[in-house]
DNA sequence: CCGACTATACTGTATATACAACCTTATACA
DNA sequence: TGTATAAGGTTGTATATACAGTATAGTCGG
């Protein structure tokens, strides 16, 4: 099944593994090059290629003449979590519902292709669907699955497990892009959101990474009403601030 | 000067030369692997390492059979991090500048009391500015900021330094909180912004905490058609997401 | 016992070479 | 005219090899 991955995709892979599981710990060392020439059968330069982007991705650290490590878990932003709206709106204490607008196959066009970093993509699956707080719609999802990342995603009905719930148990996140933008909303998201023409939007526009593809690519829009986005968090003290 | 530089750095930093410069614009087809490996006298591994660390860093993207294009810089602010504007708008290589609208000292009131968590506070040091980007607003900065926390910051004039920076050579930021809304503009704000009634925006509430202490309360208001907010990072190998 | 030296292991860089896959363009052919 | 084919340029991957720089452990000599 993975026979069309190269050669230093699965070490990258293997290595990304046995830190995901746990079973590589936070400062352990991890084989070295030569090392891993000898498991896998490859030649260093591969295996040199393996660590050095799994470096450059902040996974790893290396160290001339003695060694490559596991690198410490980076502190996360919290407005940056994935949440599940479903718990967000439980957790108020409130009733939260679900109308699913649209559930499906799409194929693919150059500028989706492009979403994805996937040239040769044919079909997306393609959900939208509005979520109720108390009856009342807070936010309209427009998410585009790929099915190479998760192909039973259609499997499901959403109404009991929302999207996000479905996706993040059936494959790890390794990375997000988010960006915020204020918009007025367009006829349809105003009869599906039920607001007035003049009411902003916030529109929160999503891409998540799992195991180097895009798995998901998904807007979300917020009446501004009737929801902000919140964070707050502690800076770790190692300066994630650029000037 | 530059001897102690790996050849493969030379050759990225020439291309981002040509980048930042403006030189050479998005979309723009950049020298071949077999190109660079003429002109610097180099082997194409290392012309490709070259393009291929370029790329990932998102500066270029790549076409097999095709060729590699300078991407798109999108008018993106970072969500989450502490940005200096001013040093924002020079990595895209457009012209800073700013106009100070208000800059004193103001009596508290119960609700800016509540903000900045201290009853007992008296006055506070009040800052409003416009950040323009080639001469265009494209932020209003509206601050307040705790006298006990930045004593001398009202003796700066903001026209070389801006408060963000300031703040950060004075103070340690321990904690932070955002909140993001989309909003129509006031008049006051459609004047100093420059735009329509009917534009959206988005209003950043920032607070930031310093020893404990609320240090400063921001809020940053971008018309929408000139700025969406950007974060991008890697989450954690070890699975930290909520659910 | 201490310091200098050596051997060894590891990462960092650079080259030459090879083959595959992909795209565009030109050419030949029906 | 339209279609198939070939050629050439481009990126993507993989290997074998080489040398430099760095850190560590051990050895030898004083």
């Amino acid at each position: 099944m993975s026979d069309a991955q190269p050669l230093y995709a699965k070490v990258k892979d293997h290595i990304l593994e046995n830190i995901r599981s746990g079973a590589w710990e936070a400062g352990r060392r991890v084989p070295s090059e030569n090392e891993l020439v000898e498991s896998f059968r490859i030649s260093r330069m591969t295996a040199n290629r393996a660590l050095r982007e799994l470096t450059s991705e902040g996974f790893l650290s290396r160290v001339p003449g003695v060694g490559t490590f596991v690198k410490e878990a980076p502190a996360l932003s919290s407005l940056m979590e994935l949440r599940n709206i479903a718990e967000e709106i439980a957790q108020r204490g409130h009733r939260y519902s679900s109308r699913l607008i649209r559930k499906g196959v799409i194929d693919s066009n150059p500028a989706l292709a492009e979403e994805f970093e996937d040239r040769g993509i044919k079909q997306l699956f393609h959900i939208v669907i509005v979520h109720e707080e108390n009856g009342v719609p807070v936010q309209l999802e427009d998410r585009h699955v790929n099915p190479a990342v998760a192909p039973n995603f259609l499997e499901h009905d959403f109404t009991e497990t929302t999207p996000t719930a479905v996706l993040l148990a059936a494959t790890p996140v390794d990375e997000l892009e988010h960006t915020v933008e204020a918009t007025l909303p367009s006829t349809e998201q105003q009869r599906l959101l039920g607001i007035a023409a003049l009411e902003p939007c916030l529109a929160l526009y999503r891409r998540s990474w799992s195991r180097g593809k895009v798995a998901t690519v998904v807007t979300l829009t917020y009446p501004a009403s009737r929801y902000a986005l919140y964070s707050r968090h502690r800076t770790s003290a190692r300066g994630t601030f650029s000037q």
